[in-house]
DNA sequence: CGGCAACTCTACATCGATGTAGAAGGCCCC
DNA sequence: GGGGCCTTCTACATCGATGTAGAGTTGCCG
């Protein structure tokens, strides 16, 4: 096998002269077609390997109608939660001999509109897209002609499948795990008054059953707006909170950014964690698992939610089963505990 | 303009049958030809919007040999580092019209080979490619006939334009701020034994130039191998330096997630950071602002880094200067002054 | 008013692969 | 020994866009 890097030019056409036999024969070679003399292969894939051919992948790609790509919408690499979503994605994909092509929405309501009409969607087989800001009035938009994957719980019954974990379910536990530790006074992070679907409106909506649920009442003063889930916001609410001067004795902070936002401005206060103030985060990112305190956190089986999405995709291109109705995946959670609950009786790194 | 959503059929042909005109034309309204009656034009606008006509890219990436999707390979979307260099490198390229591709390595030799000249080469214009493993030995494997920008500078003087941070000059200055505290025992996280290009050999001799410069010894018990660049291979090494007895008044983590990694063991261990060991990082990833203590860090410039690779990536695929020789670009960095060098004084967030 | 340039648009070939149809040879079976 | 099937390979059309060449029209200049 020598090597000639020219990729620029050869075509099936020369790999077909120069093994003497039509290029419908070079493309058989190439695509594994089982009626083949064994000769005629040897010559075939010698002639390959002389001229360095490649496939040509536009090429293929216009005559087969498929491309092997994906897209992937998120709203930014930058926070960790999407940037291991992605890699686990990608990671998926790849076994399944998939391409992923990332596109970020910037959480704008915009962008998430053009994700869904845009030119991109001509490169790709189809979308895995976890929104932000649309939501179920947004339902005629997101009936779209393609093979799409919703992440998330903004769009429940919306005309796509969907993988999402239970929010409610998964934020009553945290909020009962702070409960367990006999903590009563819980404050909330990362609110958004007034939203009635998305993860703020469910994980808060999980919160108040623990807690009616405990008997105790829901004290608005305790629940901290925060629009934007980001460490900066995290850290500003519970400043906030702590200089309304309401008691509190425990955090639950709606995703780990905020919860580590929380945590920073806890620490530079001086205020123990969790003798004090015991703190629990939502998503399970790798940080969480370093920051000190170490943060207890939701884990929402990250892989679990990538495989799946892929894997509903792909049935959707392939239209394994045409017609199916859309899949709705409830993936699994677990809490994990670590000291800024449990302190030092937390389990080891 | 109605909305007919169907995408899967709508060709050239049949906008052109309905506008009264020949594809050409169409292609020429597409494409913002100028020699166009606006009568004619606004017939085929029309025609577009009523049958919900979008270019099929791969006809077009086909005919135009072009796809305007470029490659970038990183070792793992979930190394905060990588993945807000993705972030960057993809609004980069947004802002001049490229779509991103990311291909995960894994830092495995082997992948980053396969990167190079591998299939999905032929689905991009050309690469940025930020190599873990390959070194000037691979320059062969690196002369690729397509456009590529490498990051990072385990590779000078390769064969392709190439982007990096002067990373001894900035390990130089990132121990001298250490220096300039007064610390004398200056601990490094993340040498690689016997390495003499890539990051880690370049930091630790920036290292020793300012130990060298101050007339102080380089004592090799303070040198922490850690072959991963992670939070647990960090926190490990902080372990075995601080278990051998060693005196440590400073560490210098030769990047976040080491320093973050360390952080955590001396904060587990209730060493006060700052006043008995200052820490330092390198890459200043958004996490670093809100550990606890916050972490000096060296910003090495990601934006600069992004832009630059693209700009030159573009260059090479527009051939606006055809053999032209290949660039080196040195980027600026920074110190960035936090809590665990600085303690109370350091600048709030 | 002849000639040249600038417009406007079209027909056709082409990018490089894959699907279809079918030719040609060999084999088996009744 | 004729019909049918399997195997192997080829010719040609085709996917949907864009480049080239040129036809036809209009306008301007001397």
């Amino acid at each position: 096998m020598s090597t000639a890097k020219r990729g620029s030019a050869v075509t099936m056409h020369e790999v077909a002269a120069r093994a003497g036999v039509s290029i419908k024969t070079v493309s058989n070679v190439v695509n594994g077609y089982q009626y083949i003399r064994p000769a005629t292969k040897e010559r075939v894939e010698a002639a390959i390997a002389d001229l360095g051919y490649q496939v040509n992948l536009s090429a293929r790609n216009l005559r087969r109608g498929r491309t092997g790509i994906i897209g992937l919408a998120v709203p930014e690499l930058s926070l960790p939660y999407f940037a291991e979503l992605a890699d686990s994605v990608i990671r998926a994909a790849d076994a399944r001999g998939l391409t992923v092509l990332i596109e970020q929405t910037g959480s704008v309501r915009e962008r998430e509109l053009d994700v869904l009409s845009g030119q991109r969607r001509h490169l790709t087989d189809g979308l895995i897209f976890s929104p932000l800001e649309l939501g179920p009035q947004d339902a005629e938009a997101l009936h779209v002609d393609y093979p799409m994957v919703l992440l998330g719980e903004r769009i429940f019954g919306g005309p796509a499948d969907h993988v999402t974990m239970n929010n409610v379910e998964a934020a009553r536990a945290a909020t009962q795990h702070l409960l367990d530790l006999g903590r009563r006074r819980i404050a909330v992070i990362g609110a958004h008054e007034g939203e009635t679907v998305g993860s703020a409106a469910l994980r808060v909506q999980g919160y108040r059953q623990a807690l009616e649920e405990a008997g105790l009442p829901v004290d608005p003063a305790l629940i901290g707006e925060a629009g934007l889930w980001h460490r900066a916001t995290g850290a500003e609410t519970m400043e906030r909170l702590l200089d309304s001067g309401v008691e509190i004795d425990a955090v639950f902070g709606l995703n780990d950014a905020l919860a580590l936002g929380a945590l920073h401005v806890l620490h530079a206060r001086r205020i123990d964690v969790p003798g004090q103030i015991a703190v629990i985060g939502f998503d399970d990112i790798e940080e969480t698992a370093y920051s000190s305190p170490t943060l207890t956190t939701v884990a929402p089986g990250r892989e679990q939610i990538a495989t799946t999405a892929v894997d509903l995709l792909l049935a959707r291109i392939e239209e394994l089963e045409p017609g199916k109705p859309f899949a709705q995946v409830i993936t699994d959670f677990e809490i994990v505990g670590r000291e800024s609950t449990l302190g030092e009786q937390a389990p080891a790194v």
